[in-house]
Formats: structure tokens, C-alpha cells, sequence
RNA sequence: GUGAGAUUAGCUCAGCUGGUUAGAGCACUGGUUUGUGGUGCCGGGGGUCGCGGGUUCGAAUCCCGUAUCUCACCCCA
């Protein structure tokens, strides 16, 4: 037997119902902000990636499917949402348009990393981004909105929050931490590895020995620039005046290299180690990085299999009708009878002959509200009987 | 990539230290005396016990390998 992929799920009813249920709810508050929808391909060039989301983070060092495909191109199926609408944004000279543009996605994305409790290797994540606004405003208008998503759904959720600096003042904190780092004995083989690529996230290390070789360093926040240091304030106080509860983290580095200022993530206990449901940031550069022109950008993508896992499908309630014939000579006038009633309901039909218990039997089985029925006397009559299930109500129609 | 646990009917799982035709509940399906459901009663189908080797008179049961799943590390949504 053929199965599918490691890490690769096949979605059936009703757990996809779930799936289009939130997809739903997400694109209304979505289009209630502003954004409209875009679709970029899953397939991009190689280079998209090992640009935007960083050489130096795991998704690009050992979780790419990345192939040459027939023409000699180097491809990869992306691990994220984000690339690629930066890279139809610049392309589609939107950096040049100027003004405000926010788009949101939704679709699979790939990883090739072992799976477990909230991961796999073909996942979904629906996403927005927002181009064009410097303003700390959009940040929140941003966590506002994704809280608005979750909130429809009583998850249980922690908003965490840090700043990550900007081009002013990350470079010269980079520095100051190296060289605190250099001066440190004990620190993991991670942690070392992370001094040369990206010794942001040593902070990020949950190796405990690690953690209080760290007490002493110098923080990001305590080194922010003054126009860093007063978004970040601002947009705290606003939180607060919106009564949106949050906790700054400043430990928070997202896994991401193109982040800077406002970082954020929304986790829950309800999770298992995965315990991110989702997470986003400010990317100011990555328009720039990326061949366009200067574009302040904020977005944030949500793990979709990680929270449908924490959300009740709405309860499906009875409707539509179910067909059955009683008699042969039924059969055919009932088939035609059916269609008749698909111009305005669902309809299915038994295609045998049985009693009217078992056919009652059927249509509750389909969760029909309606159990149509015509057997000799209906034949002779030129009506339809018909059982409402839910109201336990009987009566006929006449056949047109 | 590393580690631990699992794998028996469509689903959830029994099956003791190896011993005849491998079980239960749920689900599915048929009937319940001839036109009334969801909740009664009776019956039925369905398993090369993940796959491949080995030990043995005999393996679902013991051993080895392999695949997959699950959980964790790493990292992220």
C-alpha cells in the first residue's frame, strides 16, 4: 500500500471542515482590516529564501525541499509565507506604486524536519502582511487583529512581545554582545555556534547553564535607539489602554533573520512543546534586502493545524432532504423528483427498495432534516410524502 | 539529525510467563410479520496481528532488522 509522505496528512471530513470554517472566519476579519488576498506560487527560486528568511536559520540550513527541477533551476518549496509576497510585492513594482498595501495568504508550506505534536512537514498557515507604514499604530492594528482571529475561537493564549532594535541600533548591540560572549567560558556547542551566526538568539538558548552565564549581558532593550525605544513604549501603552494583556519578553528572538523592532508571538499552554500558535514582526528591510525600494512591512502567519487542534467545529445541524422509494415503480419518479428539489436543497436518495422504517432510519443516518418518501399510494395520489425530522411533522406535496 | 515508546477488525483497545478455528466495545450492514427514525431485540460481513528475517515441534506473543506513528531534543507556525 502507498501511503502518504512522512509528516504529510491527508485532510477528510469532518476534521476539514474545522479547517474551512476558520478559513472563513480569518478572511472576513482579515477584509475587515484592509488587507485583500494574494496567492503567490509554492514553488520559488532557491535564493528567495537563503535571502530573506537568512543563511544562518534552521529553516534555510536543514529544513528546505530544495531540488533542481529539469531546466537546471535550484528551487525549493517554501518554508514560509512571507518571501513570497515580498517578492511579488517588489516584483509587481508595488515598492514603486507607493501607499499602503496589506495583503493576507493562506496554503501549505513545507519543512523537512521530524515530525511531532503540532509539526509537520507539509503544514498551513494563513498570513498577513502590510506594506508601506512605518507607524507603531500598524504594529498594534496588526496584534489587534490576530487577537480578534483567536478570540472568536476561547484559546487560551499568552501574547509575547520584545523589540528587537533597527538598523541603527542592533549593529553596535550586535557588537557589545559579541564581545561579552567572547569573554564567557561554558557555553553550549549551540550557543557558540550562534556567537558567529546570529548571537541574538543565544538569548533564545534553553539550556539552563547558558541562561545564567547570561544574566549579566547586555539587553536589547536597554540598548534600543530613541526612536526604537519610544515605539516600543508607545505601543505598550496603547495595548494597555486596549486592554489587550501581553508580556514583553526579552527573550524573544524570532527564528527568522529578517525581523527588527517589533517582534511578537501568541503561545499556549494547550500545545505541547509546539507552543507557538502564531508569530510575526516588523521587517523594514527585507523589501530593500530584496531588491526593492525602502518599504517599512509588518506581518504575521498563524500555525493553522496547531490551532484548529485547540477550536471546536460548530455544531452541524440537520438539514436538507433524503430520498426513498418504497415500490419499483417508485423509483424513477422519485429520482426525478429528487433533482426537482436540489434547485433549492441538498438532497441524496437510497437507491433501493425498503421499508419506510428503514428508509426513516437512513435519512436520520444522513443527519437529513427531511425523509421523502413515495410508495403505492403516493404513485396513485401523485404526491410526495414527507417526514420534517427534527419537528416530527408529516405531510405531502403534489408531484408537478 | 538524536533519543524514548508504540504498531492486533473502519475506530478505541484486550490477548498473562509462546500452545488448537485471534476477541470486545463502537461503527457498518440485514432483519425485527407486511408504511414511521434517532434509544429495544436477533443476525451478518470484516484481520496474511506494520513489513522482512531468525529462534522453536509451534510465534500476535521471544530476538534482529526495517518502515511508519507518537512524544521529546533542536527549531519553529
Amino acid at each position: 500500500m502507498i501511503k502518504a509522505l512522512r509528516g504529510m496528512k491527508d485532510t477528510l471530513p469532518p476534521q476539514n471542515e474545522k479547517y474551512l470554517y476558520f478559513l472563513e472566519h480569518c478572511t472576513q476579519i482579515a477584509k475587515r482590516y484592509g488587507f485583500e488576498f494574494i496567492e503567490t506560487p509554492i514553488l520559488e527560486d532557491t535564493g528567495l529564501f537563503k535571502r530573506s528568511v537568512g543563511e544562518s536559520s534552521d529553516i534555510v540550513g536543514k529544513e528546505m525541499y530544495q531540488f533542481v527541477d529539469k531546466g537546471e533551476n535550484d528551487v525549493c518549496m517554501r518554508p514560509e509565507g512571507t518571501a513570497g509576497v515580498v517578492r511579488s510585492f517588489v516584483e509587481n513594482k508595488l515598492d514603486r506604486a507607493g501607499g499602503i498595501h496589506r495583503f493576507f495568504y493562506h496554503g501549505p508550506m513545507f519543512r523537512y524536519e521530524r515530525p511531532q505534536k503540532g509539526r509537520l512537514r507539509q503544514f498551513h498557515q494563513f498570513g498577513a502582511e502590510s506594506f508601506g507604514i512605518e507607524s507603531y499604530l500598524e504594529d498594534v492594528n496588526i496584534i489587534m487583529m490576530l487577537k480578534k482571529i483567536l478570540d472568536k475561537f476561547e484559546i487560551n493564549y499568552t501574547l509575547k512581545i520584545n523589540s528587537l532594535g533597527c538598523a541603527t541600533c542592533m549593529p553596535p548591540f550586535r557588537e557589545k554582545l559579541v564581545t561579552f560572549l567572547d569573554t564567557l567560558e561554558g557555553l553550549c556547542d549551540d550557543c557558540i555556534r550562534r556567537k558567529a551566526t546570529n548571537p541574538i538568539r543565544v538569548f533564545d538558548c534553553k539550556n539552563e547553564h547558558c541562561q545564567t552565564l547570561l544574566i549579566p549581558a547586555p539587553r536589547l532593550n536597554d540598548n534600543l535607539c530613541e526612536s526604537c525605544e519610544s515605539d516600543f513604549t508607545n505601543i505598550l501603552k496603547l495595548l494597555d489602554k486596549l486592554n489587550i494583556s501581553y508580556e514583553v519578553d526579552p527573550n524573544l528572538v524570532r527564528g527568522l533573520d529578517y525581523y527588527s523592532k517589533t517582534a511578537f508571538e501568541f503561545v499556549s499552554n494547550d500545545l505541547g512543546a509546539q507552543n507557538a500558535v502564531a508569530g510575526g514582526g516588523r521587517y523594514d528591510r527585507l523589501v530593500e534586502f530584496l531588491g526593492g525600494r525602502p518599504t517599512p512591512a509588518i506581518g504575521f502567519a498563524i500555525g493553522i493545524e496547531r490551532i484548529l487542534e485547540m477550536i471546536e467545529a460548530p455544531q452541524k445541524e440537520r438539514h436538507g432532504y433524503y430520498f426513498g422509494a418504497l415500490c419499483d415503480e417508485a423509483i424513477q419518479p422519485l429520482f426525478i423528483e429528487a433533482d426537482k428539489k436540489r434547485a433549492t436543497n441538498k438532497v441524496t436518495m437510497g437507491y433501493g427498495v425498503k421499508s419506510l422504517k428503514a428508509h426513516l432510519k437512513a435519512a436520520d443516518k444522513m443527519n437529513a432534516q427531511f425523509c421523502a418518501v413515495i410508495g403505492e399510494d403516493e404513485l396513485k395520489n401523485a404526491i410526495v410524502w414527507v417526514k420534517d425530522l427534527q419537528h416530527k411533522r408529516e405531510e405531502t406535496y403534489t408531484i408537478e
